[in-house]
DNA sequence: TATGAATGAGTGTTCATTCAT
DNA sequence: GATGAATGAACACTCATTCAT
């Protein structure tokens, strides 16, 4: 409860733009007792991306499985489960750009690089050139759908389900050439 | 020189992460005298975000005219340039993830998207389709790679000629098709 | 257990700098333990000093039996003595100097001096004449000198056997001319 | 003010047990000022010892030039002098006691030992020897009548003046024997 | 006895902002 | 323009203490 509350403060209003106190209250929990569960405001969000990366791990596994799919309706299938992760994926964005931030983003896309590679070509490794694209042609432009979906909707004036087909309809075609 | 100061800490740390105080010490001026510049602290990001804005435009007009280059240097250019405004990219990036933010980023995609347009082709309306295959296969990719381009070359322990190379490529490929 | 930790820590750091908390990690049980053994932090305090008080009591009963030694040597071996409580003898003087605290280090200071006093002349009262006397220039060096030793020691760079014999030399020749 | 209330709470209730809310209320002056003229609590600590020091040196200089007066009329000045540094000199005794504490009560000792020395003696070098005499029979005494003088008085139920008396023969007798 | 979880009030410290000069 | 001083509210974090089991 304290780390769903938190994800979400977090994601909304950044890491540092949420106080603690914040947190305590909406999770309707005393204060103190955040710090009994945690270090301190640092380890409330370690404790998120811990978990984040447990959930990639896992869900990269089920989806190896389901290869009956088509291209299209995999991602589409993608879209929805990670349009649950919104929040996180904001703010896993966000507190990357900053100095101080760890590799966080790196090693997850690593995760799940690897996880694609190793189903199209067993052999192939991840070396730079096939991070980088995939990082920043996949990962980043998914990712940064994700994250500004609503936001951008709100703005054109479209709806979801539109967006989506163009989104994925771009990102197909310029993904996977 | 407050400006240059604070757009620097921004994109280090946040805006929420930098305090008006830091600014003020950093930019060696007294921070009475922030104020009599700036009604508040989120005046400081406006002011940063609107010259961003004035300059993009100004830079649109630029790149227009120098029309000889081929696709690959052109955008060779165009990050160098960019490498110019990593932090202010950082800082925009960051910021538009969160709630309170308005449409900055949007907005200035729109201007760069109608811009590139209208070199192709004036008659083509900027629609919700091109744009959000101009966003999420150009803009977004572009500005991260700007972004994360020395924390990942670090990350990846290669050198920063071969990472633009590499991103060029596949910017190329995958945007240009 | 628990009250051998909080004597140490509380020598080391002060009564209100340290925490039941800290008490109750160092000493491997549990907080709430603590207060079921307690009533408060303050209890924790009282009982220590009360059973240094019972101590004192029982060392001053042995100390009469060991009459043969001369006035040196049992200094000696009272220092000796003493360099055990150390910590509680820094604790004592500590709090002793606040001003909340009772009459602990007056008392206990008079049980000491009445009982010297009635190996030397049973008649002889102890006035307020004596106890000055014997309080500043018996008791209070003589805890001071155990509750510094160490530190003093480090400080003047020399070894505590050294220092131990010039202190008693001095003690001596001006405690009893 | 802001130290002189310092010194007044953190005497009484020790370091750890006076809160910066407390000094800046009964300093009358809002709490952020506080650390806007000093770094944190413990430079509050630090301040009032340096100027101690320097009150220290000042004061020994003066001392110096007295010379017409006899042992006793002297020491009595001192401690009328002393009576008006009572707060500090607790403050000094009781801290010093702490692990944390460096050695600001071995220093100032030092300095007045060294300048009683130049006194009596311009060749004797300040040894070991001398020091532990000195601290442990004449400072230590000295400063803690000062600190303990008030209290054991109600404690013994005489008045100060007797009490000096009283303390001032034994002292004499013991220390300038 | 013993414990994990919980809490209200407090801690030291920093914040954005203002004011008098 | 420019500054040192000032402030109330908030900050992250800890405290002594309690409760349910």
């Amino acid at each position: 409860m304290i780390l769903e509350t938190a994800e979400d403060l977090f994601s909304r209003n950044g890491f540092e733009g949420t106080s603690v106190d914040s947190i305590a209250k909406k999770a309707n929990v005393n204060k103190a007792l955040i710090y009994y569960y945690f270090e301190n405001k640092e380890d409330i969000l370690s404790s998120i991306f811990l978990s984040v990366q447990e959930e990639l791990i896992e869900h990269l596994k089920t989806e190896i499985s389901e290869n009956k799919l088509d291209v299209r309706n995999k991602l589409k299938n993608e879209i929805i489960y990670l349009r649950g992760k919104k929040n996180v994926i904001s703010l896993i964005l966000m507190e990357s750009l900053k100095e101080k931030q760890g590799n966080f983003l790196f090693k997850n896309a690593e995760i799940a690089i690897k996880n694609n590679q190793s189903c199209d070509d067993q052999n192939m490794m991840v070396n730079e050139k096939i991070y980088l694209k995939e990082f920043f042609t996949g990962f980043i432009p998914l990712l940064n759908y994700i994250a500004f979906e609503d936001k951008l909707c709100q703005y054109l004036n479209c709806n979801k389900d539109e967006a989506m087909n163009y989104f994925l309809e771009s990102f197909i075609s310029s993904h996977f050439k």
